[in-house]
Order: C-alpha cells, then structure tokens, then sequence
DNA sequence: TCAAACTACGAAACCGTTTTCGTGTTAATA
DNA sequence: TATTAACACGAAAACGGTTTCGTAGTTTGA
C-alpha cells in the first residue's frame, strides 16, 4: 500500500523547502530550471496529485456543486441530473446528489448538511411537502449567506434567486389544443393531489384551452392522483362516472396506467380517447401505442441550470444590493406518436 | 449578507482564545460552565456551524463517497443509487455521482478526479468499455493507495475488492426455465453486444436451462443488440428468420421493444411468444402485456455496497497485508406477469 | 505553611496547500 | 571597489478547525 504523497515528502526527500516544490510544480519562474525538473520528475514518480480538500480549505471553493431533487427514481429528473453532470463535469465540478423523497423535513436536512462548506452552489427541484407547506425559510437563509442557487422546474416566486423552468403553461394549453384538434370534447385532466406548482400552471393552460374552445369546464373532469398511484381504484371509478375522449396527464406514469385502464374498459387510444402525457421518456415511447408526450427537455434543462449557477460562483455579485436574477423559460415542445388522432 | 462565522470570530468577540471557544463547543469539561454557556450562546444566536472542508482536512476524512456508474437514465442504476444514498445518508455521509457514460476514459478521468482526498471510498459499476477493453489498472491503483472501493453488478475478478452482485447465472437459468416449463422450445436469448460480464452469465445460465431439458442449443438464436438498439431492422429481420415461441433478453428495454416488434409481426404475446426480461422496473410493470422480469432488487443492493463500502472506511484494514475481501450475492426473484404462459 | 493537586484556560502544532515577503548570493553596473 | 539588481530560495502566514501540552492561579491536604 503506497501512502499518499505530500509536499512536506517531496520537499524532505529532495532537501528543499515546501514552498520551493510548490512552486516549481507550478512552474514558477522563481524557481530555477534545474530544481524545477528535479522536483517534477519527483513528483511525477511517485505520482503526486495535490489534495483537493487542502485546495479547497486554501481558496474557500471546492468545486463541487450540490444537487437536491425530490426522487432520482424518475426519468425526468435523471434527464435533468444529467445535464448537471456533463457541464458541471466539463468545467472541472463534482456533483453531489441528495434526495429530498418530496419530504420538507429532508430537503432541509439535506440542506444544512451542504451548507456548511461542502458545496460551493445549490441546484434543487422543490419537494411537493415544501411546495404544499409554503416555507422557503431554509432557501431564504442560504442565499442570504451568499450561497449561489438554482431552482428548477418546481420553483417558487416567494424565493429570490436564478430559475430555470419550462413554458408549463403554455405547453398544456398546446397539448390540450391538440386534443381539441382531435375532436376530442370532453376532456379529462389527471393530476398530482399534491399542489405542485408545475401542475397548477398546466391546469390552467387546460382551462385556458377548454375556455377559448368554448368547451365546458367541469370540476368534475379533474383527478388528482397520489404520487405512487397505488389506488387503482380512484381512476378507475372516475373513468366510470365520466364519459371522456380525451385525457391530459401531468406525467407519462399517470399517462401509461390511464391508458391501461382505459383499454381495459374496452376503449380504443386513440379512436375513442386520445391521450397526452407531459415527460417524454421510456415509457411513452415503448408503450403501446406509443403515447403522444410534452418533451421537458430535462438534459437541456439541467445543463442550463448548471451553467447559471457556474456562473455565479465564478462570478460573485460584486458586492452591489440589488443582484438581478433570471428565469430561464425552455420551451417544451409536444412529442407526436400514436395515442392522439 | 450574513458572513460566514467561524472560531476566530467568535473567540476575538467573547476575548477567549481559539481553544476555548473549540472545547466550549464540544462540552469538553476541560471549560468552565460559564464560559461554555456564554460561547454556546453566541455560537447559537450567530448559527455558528463548522466548516466540514476544515474538519476533513484536520481528520483527512471527507464523509464523502464516490459512486460511479456507467448511466444515470437507467432504472436499475438509479434504483441503486437510491439504496446506497439512503444508507449514506442515513450514516452522514453524502454522495458524490459521477457517470462514466460506459466509456472506460471517462471511467478513468472520474476516479482520478476524485482520488484526491474528495471522498473516502468509491462504488462502481463497471463501464462497458472498461469490461471490453480488460484494463482495470485504474481500480488497481486507486486500491493500492489504500482507497476503499466495492463493486457492484458488473464487477471483474481481476481487482480484489468488495463486491455485490446478484445470482446472474441461476436466475437466467430459472427464468429460462420458466419460459421451458410454460411449453416453450425455441428459445430465443437477446443481449447486449458488448461483452458485460453480467450479460456472459445469464447467456450461461439461459445455455445451461436449455441443455438440461434436452433442447437444441443454437447460437442463431441468440440476438446482440447495441446498447441503444437504434437499429430496429437488426431484430426484426432476426425476427423473421428465426421461428421462436420464448425469448429471454437481459433487460427490460429490449424485452419491450422485442414485444412490441414481435406484435407487430401478430405474434400474440404470451400466447404465441413467452416473454421474460432482467430489470424489474416501471417498464415491466406498465408494458402490455405487463412483463414477466426478473427483479435485481437493485436498492438493497445499493444499500449493501454502502454499508460494506462505509464499514471499510470506518475499520481500515488493520495493516494486516492481507485483507479477506467479500463477494455478497443478493438473489435475484422472477416477477411473474402476463408475458409468459 | 508549604507542597501537591486541581481548575480553567491559552499557545502551538497539525492537517496540505498557496502566496507574500524577506534574504543571502551572485552578477552587472557605475 | 562599492552599489544595485537579479536570482533562487526559505520562512511564515493563512485557510478553519482539533488536540496536546504547558501553566498561571486556586484549592486541598498534611
């Protein structure tokens, strides 16, 4: 087992001073040619890598970037995940992931136990707890200690910082013109129960669409389904009680089982019901048929969000009150497949 | 903008030294109680929090762990990764992910960019080109320097260390049985094309099940797909020319996209064709007809490598030259679903 | 009353770097 | 020959903590 290598051993070995083999592996031009090379043919002997906590303790960065999400399990925020990881990677970051499980509590834990030097900047995706609890005190203390964030796509406006979201509305409002196109009439919009904010903007780009179509808005064509969708039973009575040729959903698991279910009863997608999903992934592509789906552009989503805040680390407000911070709008852009006319 | 407190801060505004104020902190009884409860106070009122970066340069220990895996958009892998951050988390210590992409340089570069006092054990899977390509020089090295690491899914005899995997070759051999015992006899295996070790074992276990029923082993019947399987005419013209009534693939993306062809081609699943695919995962589960997989129980394999990974760390090997090194094998189950008789 | 034993705290080293500043040699200039 | 500049390097401080050890000042015991 080979130990780990340190100035303090090069300087010893090669009877100079620490400040001399920094230096020369810096290549100094204080430092004359010939101690130069010495202490790097050394160095590159005995493989010498300098540490980055040391570094990191020394310029009060530490090139890692902290990423909170609600679940990692889901193809949307793995998609966004990865944007994060290519371009934070490229410019030389680590990324350090912690998952909130959509709990408040752990998005704040989770929180606290970066804040304190282990990241240089926050990206997170709010947890559906803290979006229904309303409290963005913890955000609030961060920033207010000069700690760089982005939020992205389950933002909130009560928090002053760099965001980075899609045209959630507008994409609904499409999506549901799409179905309208369709002759699609009488349309159902499934939903999370919790009140994320992302599906209260898509709602209204439903109701929006409904309205200027002169279609009815009706309550009762609105399910809210719980996070795991473990209560078959729930749409399934709803799709009883309500006579429907067109769905919208806010994700593409909602989307998948909507349509099982419907098949089940006998409809036909797209012939009796057409359906469209928001998250453009795996499973809209191979279901069958394949599923007509918003595309968030997750991997651009992130890279965007890395980028931003990148550029506030290496960049600090300049000491001015009033930063300007900016939201980022990405449109999203509707996939067509096979489950809509 | 509040600035950062730290110890000297606290010890010039309370006029004690440094020490003090670090023992106040920690109820060292060296201190008396009234100056503790004064420093705690102040600590208190100003949220004095220490900087992790300090304490790990003081203990040379990070409470960082490096996982790197080959994709991040992948249900199995995120499903590990969900069960080693949760056991991390759970122990304090935070994860640092790092995508390989499957390629072996990207593989390299991350371990190097994080050998250098960032994190104090990695977990990894192996990125294909890295199994392809035989080199493990880099694992080698990083164990060598007295690094903790431990393997998970696709691992290598070749580097002693830590591994968790699961019983590739008996759960192909029981799921290949499966598809035997439900009157299947030509039994097609789809695989990945480049050469994962996992993907090896299950071949052997699919060849071992047919052998022993008696049935023709027959390399036209297995099937290498390209890890994105872009090229649809590959499969479907081996489709054509192979008259097969079971398919066995060695995850469940191929296993729907050979469903989905096999449909198209009016093979009636499970009637006509079995279908049984690795990967438990949301595809299985969504699929028309729903899936028969078999589940990896990917999080409690990432929960095992956490917690070998984090014993490790915690009890270095006691000089002791040689080390015992574990191999764990978690038992992979067969999911029975409606793709197979 | 004097030594021994506590008590309560501070100084300093240390973790591994970087960087500023000071200094002894040597070479160049007047 | 005396002065200066250039050169090559080392000492030390700094980043923010922890921990060992030393030591005034007080208390205890004989």
């Amino acid at each position: 087992m080979k130990k780990k290598i340190t100035l303090k051993n090069i300087a010893r070995e090669l009877d100079v001073s620490v400040s001399t083999v920094s230096k020369a592996l810096k290549n100094n031009p204080e430092i004359s040619a010939d101690t130069r090379e010495k202490v790097q043919a050394f160095a590159k002997l005995y493989n010498y890598r300098p540490n980055n906590i040391a570094i990191s303790l020394k310029n009060r960065r530490t090139k890692n970037i902290g990423v909170i999400i609600p679940d990692i399990v889901h193809h949307f925020f793995t998609t966004v995940f990865r944007g994060i990881e290519k371009y934070a990677n490229a410019k030389g970051y680590n990324v350090i992931v912690c998952v909130s499980d959509e709990s408040f509590d752990k998005e704040v834990i989770n929180m606290e136990l970066l804040a304190n030097g282990s990241i240089d900047g926050y990206i997170l995706s709010l947890a559906a707890a803290t979006q229904k609890k309303g409290d963005y005190a913890h955000l609030r203390e961060v920033i207010d200690q000069g700690i760089p964030m982005v939020l992205f796509d389950r933002v909130t406006d009560q928090v002053q910082c760099d965001k980075v979201i899609i045209n959630d509305e507008e994409a609904a409002y499409k999506a549901t013109q799409k179905l309208i196109e369709g002759g699609s009439e009488r349309i159902a919009l499934v939903m999370n129960e919790n009140f994320l904010n992302v599906d209260v903007l898509r709602a209204h780009g439903y109701y929006r669409a409904l309205q200027e179509a002169g279609l009815q808005v009706d309550d009762n064509m609105v399910l809210r389904l719980p996070f795991q969708f473990e209560d078959e039973q729930k749409s399934r009575s709803f799709f009883k009680e309500q006579e429907i040729d067109g769905v919208l959903c806010v994700n593409e698991v909602f989307a998948v089982r909507c349509m099982g279910q419907l098949q089940k009863m006998g409809k036909r997608i797209p012939e009796d019901v057409s359906i469209v999903g928001f998250t453009n992934g795996i499973l809209s592509q191979l279901s069958t048929p394949s599923l007509t789906s918003v595309e968030q552009h997750g991997e651009q989503m992130g890279e965007r969000a890395a980028r931003m805040l990148i550029a506030r680390v290496e960049h600090p407000n300049e000491e001015e009150d009033h930063v300007d911070f900016k939201t980022e709008v990405i449109e999203a852009s509707i996939v067509e497949r096979q489950s809509t006319r």
